[in-house]
DNA sequence: GCAAGGACGTA
DNA sequence: GTACGTCCTTGCA
């Protein structure tokens, strides 16, 4: 017998990094791979014929379950690169197309594709077989038999080599210096960084093959380690032989898995029309059917497509039909088996880290290009460097850049000093500090470093660096970032590196406010000196380094890294750009409207002191509240928890209407005020002297739901909702020749609501166009919307909102002055209503309770550490943020999605359309007059379409945009 | 000089 | 009822 194994992941990968992305015309989907993957099967049983035709064979795949997640989680356990999303729905198909090619298509939980290939070997070889697998993969080579009956088949093709590449003894011996019975023992000594595998540090194959040679074996060389001449080899050995016997596990391949189909079941079969066509046409791959057609003597058209294949509407996604729901159940089953691999890994990592002390003595100044030079050398050798810049100043737009700081390794560290002033600290500064390199020429040397696609460059806090190096002219390809592999494996809990190397290293690291000092005496980073500079910058790398290789594995452990790589990696470098970009703010136009506003907030202070009978301090609640409540006595006083009382805008409404003139004469006062202290009067100062525009920074890794947030200025809650506060959005104009666009979701939380909990009546208003509130109202009243009452259409709005918001009779009767037994009702009739509104609710309450998180429709986890809290009110709290985390994150990943997209969409159209801003639903652009109406059907459609194709809304996603010369007229 | 609380601007 | 950031006052160091 000729039993034939193929490493069908392998195929799949193969065939989606060597083609085109193809799509199947009807529906989009993509199916490049697919294609790729039979026609390699094909070519494969043409290859193999004659002498070589098998008379059994049967493809191979890793475990996957039906969500994207899990089919990453399974190809990492084979090691491979994380699965591109356009791959994905390709992973059962290539299932369907083996069976169709009349093979058996055999995959098992909880065991890799290598061990399924590893037992049938073993099973053949015991019947006296020959076995071909037809992989290229380095952790098969265990399975070769020296007497040539196991072979391994590389068929990807190679430029100048022979298009079938046969692997015996003598290629393993070549690659791993022994014989495929002592691969192991090497693989488990030198490791492997790509695999997962620790191995021992320092011991590469050349080593380990000498080691190996020598000893025999593992056991047999850890027994004899004092036979070990080097000494470092030695106690390296020593040291870490635990972590050799578990690379030894790791990498052995189980030959006794419990496979279903005995061997007699992968007898080749001959391929059948009946199979083959109806699956061809499914996927309408008519050229491979119509050649196929006349290969097999068979009339394609015979057959109808596969119904079960062919395209049609998508499923809903919603949270309780998603297959999620069953891979979680599967991983719930599975609790309580051993640590699968990657979170073996994981966890070794973080040991051996931890165990590395933090010495500054190791620390190293750069002081010339030689020195420079042989640190760029070591990031080369590594392929991996960690890195931070160290400047004047908090904001990236204006500070200055002072030195530069690299670790190749934990525990190692180098500072360039660049910018440092001679310290007397005092304003005048002082010249620049002996023993540092010229700036520009210390720049040109470590371009080419950071723009070099195949070093991975470690930040902490990317946008920063991002920003900072992009005015020195320095690009960055190939990054990670720990603060947001942070943000994207445990959320918003950790802001600093301190916090990071903290909880993950217990190690506390310098403080920088030691080194600056803090108050009038601050120092920048400039006048520290040198050596002090150099060890907290050096460290600063050092413990990047070493957070990033506690993080990173982490990411794969914990089925995180499609967020990390397909959202949050690529958003960096596009809040990178729209904050370098600004917005032009025009002065003149919030200095006219601040006079107006100090004039007529004069005028109300004169009126309160009058109805006050008193001067005050009108800004105090304090002295505010005693005047009404305890002086004047007026009823309806509440107090706050601190005992104050309270005298909020609605407060103040309520004795406005009571006939009280000095509450309405304190809110008007209050807006007036407010509009100068936060808008007219503060944002001239944030206009950058070099550029003459404002930028804000984006905190990328703050909010709990995925949101972004927008500081220093916040340009996400400029006023738009009174007269007076739109006028400061008349300030935020288009230079001269331009025009701003902005463009905004229509109803994108609703709308995701509708999706997630699947919500037909919703589904069908939107997909209708229906203004959603009347609707809602006509719904839940029984008004028609033709004539209807604007109160009525207002409590439903209200109550809308209130789903999205976790609503309860309390809230929604807050917010709309009614009973709360009313407001109950008004709850009781929309669930009525709106049948599975209260499914989704009671799933994301029960699942948040069980897990202590929900998540988003692309996989973001929102942790909720205190949903069993002892405190009702607190865990209410949780309750109605679990249920709206989901639909304001998932908005939150749309959106993402749409910048991540906008910079190559414009490109492709040809517009030099620039982003500005991003204001939760909307996105603002500048673009040239006369451009606009080319531009926005771009803008408007890379946002509508920003879900696909990892996620196929339900619903339609509806975006308005328009243009004018400023933001109110824009909006 | 700094932190907490209240108030209020946005989605 | 969700999610933020900023300004101002107050109270304490």
């Amino acid at each position: 017998m000729h039993l034939v194994l193929v490493d069908g992941s392998g195929f799949i990968f193969r065939a989606f990094h060597a083609l085109p992305q193809l799509t199947r015309k009807s529906d989009k989907l993509p199916v490049g791979s697919v294609i790729g993957f039979c026609n390699m099967i094909w070519k494969l049983s043409e290859d193999l014929s004659g002498d070589d035709a098998p008379t059994h064979m049967a493809v191979i795949f890793d475990y996957s379950s039906k969500t994207f997640r899990d089919e990453i989680y399974a190809e990492y356990k084979q090691h491979r690169p994380p699965a591109p999303e356009e791959l994905v729905p390709q992973f059962p198909l290539t299932r369907a197309a083996t069976r169709a090619y009349g093979l058996p298509s055999i995959e098992m939980e909880g065991y890799e594709a290598d061990d399924i290939i590893a037992t049938y070997t073993a099973l053949a070889k015991d019947v006296g077989g020959k076995v071909t697998i037809v992989s290229s993969d380095k952790d098969l080579m265990q399975l070769v038999e020296p007497d040539g009956s196991v072979r391994l088949l590389d068929t990807i093709p190679r430029p100048g080599q022979p298009p079938l590449r046969w692997i015996g003894s003598d290629e393993v011996f070549a690659k791993f210096g022994v014989g495929p019975e002592k691969v192991i023992e090497v693989q488990a000594l030198c490791g492997d960084a790509v695999d997962n595998v620790p191995g021992v540090p320092g011991i590469g194959v050349k080593t380990a093959a000498e080691l190996i040679n020598t000893f025999g074996d593992i056991e047999t060389l850890l027994s004899r380690t004092a036979e070990i001449k080097q000494p470092k080899r030695r106690e390296a050995l020593e040291t870490n032989a635990e972590l050799a016997r578990i690379s030894k596990r790791l990498v052995t391949l189980n030959r006794e898995t419990p496979v279903e189909l005995p061997l007699e079941d992968l007898v080749r079969q001959p391929v059948e029309p009946a199979k083959l066509f109806p699956f061809l046409k499914a996927m309408e791959f008519f050229a491979i059917s119509k050649r196929l057609g006349t290969l097999l003597d068979a009339d394609p058209e015979a057959w109808p497509a596969d119904p079960e294949l062919a395209a049609k509407p998508a499923e809903p996604v919603g949270f309780d039909n998603n297959a999620r729901a069953e891979a979680r159940a599967a991983r719930q089953s599975a609790e309580g088996r051993a640590d699968s691999a990657p979170v073996l890994h994981a966890k070794l990592e973080h040991e051996k880290i931890k165990a590395i002390p933090l010495d500054h003595s190791k620390y190293e100044i750069i002081r010339d290009a030689a020195q420079l030079q042989r640190w760029i050398d070591a990031a080369y050798a590594e392929g991996i460097v960690a890195t931070d810049t160290e400047t004047t100043g908090l904001d990236n737009q204006t500070a200055d850049l002072v030195g530069i700081s690299f670790s190749t390794a934990p525990g190692n560290g180098a500072y360039l000093p660049l910018g440092h002033t001679e310290g007397h600290g005092d304003l005048l500064g002082g010249g620049m500090a002996e023993g540092q390199m010229d700036l520009r020429a210390a720049l040109e040397q470590i371009k080419p470093l950071f723009a070099d696609r195949s070093i991975l460059k470690i930040f902490h806090n990317v946008k920063y660096d991002l920003g900072i190096l992009a005015r020195y002219g320095i690009e960055v390809r190939s990054f990670d970032d720990n603060l947001l592999l942070s943000y994207s494996l445990d959320g918003p809990q950790f802001n600093t590196m301190g916090e990071l190397s903290d909880h993950w290293l217990g190690l506390a690291g310098m403080s920088i406010k030691e080194l600056l000092g803090s108050g009038k005496t601050q120092k920048t980073f400039a006048q520290v000196p040198i050596a002090d500079a150099a060890k907290y910058a050096a460290e600063d790398a050092d413990l990047t380094f070493r957070l990033w290789k506690v993080l990173k594995p982490r990411l794969v452990a914990e089925n995180m890294t499609t967020l990390y790589e397909t959202i949050e990696r690529p958003l960096a470098p596009v809040l990178a750009r729209m904050e370098g970009r600004g917005i032009t703010v025009d002065r003149q136009i919030l200095s006219r409207l601040s006079g107006d506003f100090a004039q007529r907030a004069a005028a109300l202070e004169a009126e309160a002191y009058e109805l006050a009978g008193s001067n005050f301090n009108l800004g105090s609640p304090k002295q505010l509240g005693e005047i009404l409540f305890d002086r004047m006595g007026l009823p309806g006083g509440t107090k706050t928890k601190t005992g104050a009382w309270s005298t909020g805008a609605d407060v103040l409404e309520d004795l406005a209407t009571q006939g009280i003139p000095l509450a309405r004469t304190i809110v008007d006062w209050r807006q007036l005020t407010k509009l100068m202290g936060t808008y007219t009067d503060a944002l001239p100062s944030y206009i950058n002297p070099r550029t003459g525009r404002v930028h804000t920074t984006y905190s990328q890794h703050s909010v709990l739901t995925g949101r972004l947030s927008s500081n220093d200025p916040n340009l996400q809650n400029i006023p738009v909702r009174t007269e007076d506060g739109r006028k400061i959005r008349t300030a935020f104009v288009a230079p001269a020749g331009k025009t701003l666009i902005s463009a905004d979701y229509s109803q994108i939380e609703l709308r995701v609501l509708a999706h997630i909990a699947d919500i037909q009546a919703l589904k069908d208003a939107f997909e209708e166009g229906l203004d959603i509130h009347a609707m809602t109202a006509s719904e839940m009243f029984g008004v028609p919307v033709e004539g209807m009452p604007s109160e009525v259409r207002r409590r439903a709005k209200a109550i809308n909102f209130g789903i999205i918001y976790g609503i309860s009779a309390f809230g929604l009767a807050n917010q709309l002055g009614i009973e709360r037994s009313e407001a109950g009702e008004y709850i009781k009739t929309y669930f009525a209503r709106f049948p599975g509104i209260q499914d989704y609710m009671a799933e994301q309450r029960r699942k948040v309770k069980a897990d202590g998180y929900v998540e988003t429709i692309f996989g973001r986890k929102v942790n909720f550490p205190n949903a069993n809290s002892s405190h009702p009110a607190e865990r209410s709290f949780v309750e109605r943020a679990s249920i709206n985390a989901p639909i304001q994150g998932s908005a939150a990943d749309i959106i993402r999605r749409a910048m991540i997209r906008m910079e190559p969409a414009l490109k492709a159209a040809g517009s030099d359309a620039q982003m500005l801003l991003q204001v939760h639903d909307e996105l603002i652009f500048e673009v040239d007059e006369g451009k606009e109406d080319a531009v926005m059907p771009v803008i408007v459609k890379t946002m509508e379409n920003a879900s696909e194709p990892a996620v196929r809304l339900t619903v339609p996603i509806k975006v308005d945009a328009h243009a004018a010369r400023d933001w109110d007229g824009a909006h």
